[in-house]
DNA sequence: CCTCGGTTTGCACAGATGTGCAACTACCTT
DNA sequence: AAGGTAGTTGCACATCTGTGCAAACCGAGG
């Protein structure tokens, strides 16, 4: 981020080109070499200022499922869970990372969708959210802001980054006031929390994070062998992983776990967990989960059971995993 | 339009297709090298699909103005006359022909946005409506009608087409039920529109009208060297002329006319119109007006102050014209 | 006035996309 | 069964778009 010191032309010229360009050329179906004999200039230069014009979210393309080609059968998911179910095409042959890779720019993309002026979005962290996080599409808003869900991560591995660097791409990406939440992901003692809990500074974070309008999130899992990003990077010793066994914990939302009947109220690690109980999240009105990989099909299961999602984005093999019950 | 008897493959197959090659390339960014390999076929096929993809409206394409970027001098015009505008940029060396294409081209991506599935809207016909109807972009919609908003029209004089082909453009491309208005567009006698108008089958298109959602039309104007096409096609005689004269009018809408201070119920020659009178019309909730060439601009005056335009479509060299008030 | 660092520009090339065409396919007609 | 028709496919080529690079440009110091 460099401030706006030295500028070649006038700070906005550039933008009011790039719109110009992006008209021409997607209103008007122009060719770019015929938009640079328009704006006096060179068809590379037109080139730049049209991938600008994408690049800062001046363009915005979609595309829509007619209704009538949704399938049955995920029409019935759909109803039964009341959700609204994005399933991103990705060949069977992909690996776990080109997947996640691919279901996270989908996701980021139909993220601009959902979120927009005056609104407030919390997101959690973890492997999946980086994932998003790194092909943010931006989008101009205006008194919006990003609450962080949970307690912060300080790890870096294997493309995973600090917590905070996910939280300021997202706030960059759309302009938007980013809230940090200053604390462990765990607590080892309950009563820690609770007094912490207490303090106003945190009780701000607390209340933003209860008015927001959109929460995204991805699914952790303890079972199968490729767990989320909390269960492999020393948040939880050996007796966490005992308790977690003993109370069937089947995945977890910003690091509060549930079982596959969808219940989380009486899992004790939850009382140590920095995330937001799940009642509570499920009163936010929108709330986007994004899925990839079969090993989260248990998880995903879980999270629909206890109605956390409302509008899910799942790679194309994962839900017909879903198709089948 | 052919009936769906012979198709080559199953017949939802493209579309599914499309979708999919589509995904992968406004979605995930693929080239689509990449995406035939996915498909398993070749690279023009590919570049053929997702071109169906864009001509059936699977694929939305928008630019959006940030509003910080809206002119102060065009923001004082917006809030005047309660109208969002979009200008369209022509170079001001276009001709009008290409001049009012252009203007159409984008007239018609942006009618998109507004017009949905349940929606009925009303469209006048005249040289700018057949430039419009002419790039319309195909968009699904379910349950929704197009209504003629005043008499046919039957020459066909520089590419300006039958009305009903104007009509059926904009039913074929968003799947809408098309509602002709079978009357002339001006009455000899205006007894003869009063008699007209009790007739059930008339009434019927009369109470559509009035119900309609959105309300589509360009300005006629019979000052200036390049008047509408309703002046130059034997629709008025020498001594129609005289009394518009008479009546100070400065343009029409769907062949209704008005005054430069907008009014419009005390012109005779509205007794004779087939159109909608304009008090009714501004009850329409989005009335989208397009406009193309300074010609065009008293007439554009007059129907701001008339406050039929909620939504106004017009080229640059235009709005610049109007910045001056 | 000159130099320096950083940015923008246009060129030339590389890469990606669009399209005429001929071969092919499925299906209908005779 | 042969022939016809309309639609689809992949190839080869044409066109359009993206980008590395060197030159030009601009403003800030020196």
């Amino acid at each position: 981020m460099r401030a706006p010191v030295t500028e070649h032309p006038a700070p906005s010229e550039r933008v009011r080109d790039a719109l110009r360009a992006a008209h021409l050329y997607y209103m008007q179906d122009l060719t770019m070499e015929a938009i640079a004999a328009e704006l006096h200039t060179s068809r590379s230069s037109v080139s730049r200022l049209i991938s600008y014009a994408r690049e800062a979210g001046l363009v915005e393309i979609q595309v829509k499922t007619p209704a009538e080609r949704i399938s049955t059968a995920l029409q019935r998911i759909q109803d039964k869970h009341h959700v609204t179910v994005h399933v991103v095409p990705v060949p069977d042959s992909a690996n776990e990372v080109d997947r996640l890779e691919r279901v996270g720019m989908s996701a980021a993309r139909i993220l601009n969708q959902y979120f927009d002026s005056n609104m407030t979005m919390g997101i959690a962290w973890g492997s999946t959210m980086s994932a998003v996080s790194r092909h943010l599409q931006p989008k101009v808003t205006h008194n919006s802001q990003i609450v962080q869900l949970n307690g912060a991560a300080n790890t870096r591995t294997t493309g995973i980054v600090y917590a905070s660097e996910i939280m300021s791409r997202f706030g960059a990406a759309y302009g938007a006031y980013v809230q940090q939440f200053p604390v462990p992901a765990f607590f080892d003692d309950p009563a820690t929390k609770q007094v912490l809990w207490r303090e106003r500074s945190i009780r701000r974070v607390l209340d933003i994070q209860k008015r927001m309008d959109v929460a995204l999130f991805g699914l952790g899992t303890p079972l199968s062998d490729v767990p989320g990003h909390v269960y492999t990077s020393g948040y939880l010793d050996e007796q966490d992983f005992q308790s977690l066994n003993a109370s069937h914990v089947v995945g977890d939302v910003a690091t509060v776990f549930y079982r596959s009947d969808g219940s989380s109220a009486d899992v004790p690690m939850n009382l140590r967990s920095s995330g937001p109980p799940l009642d509570q999240l499920a009163r936010v009105s929108r709330r986007v989960c994004v899925v990839s990989g079969k090993s989260r099909m248990p998880a995903l299961r879980g999270a629909l059971a206890a109605h956390l999602i409302t509008d899910l984005i799942v790679d194309e093999a994962t839900v017909h995993g879903l198709l089948d019950d």
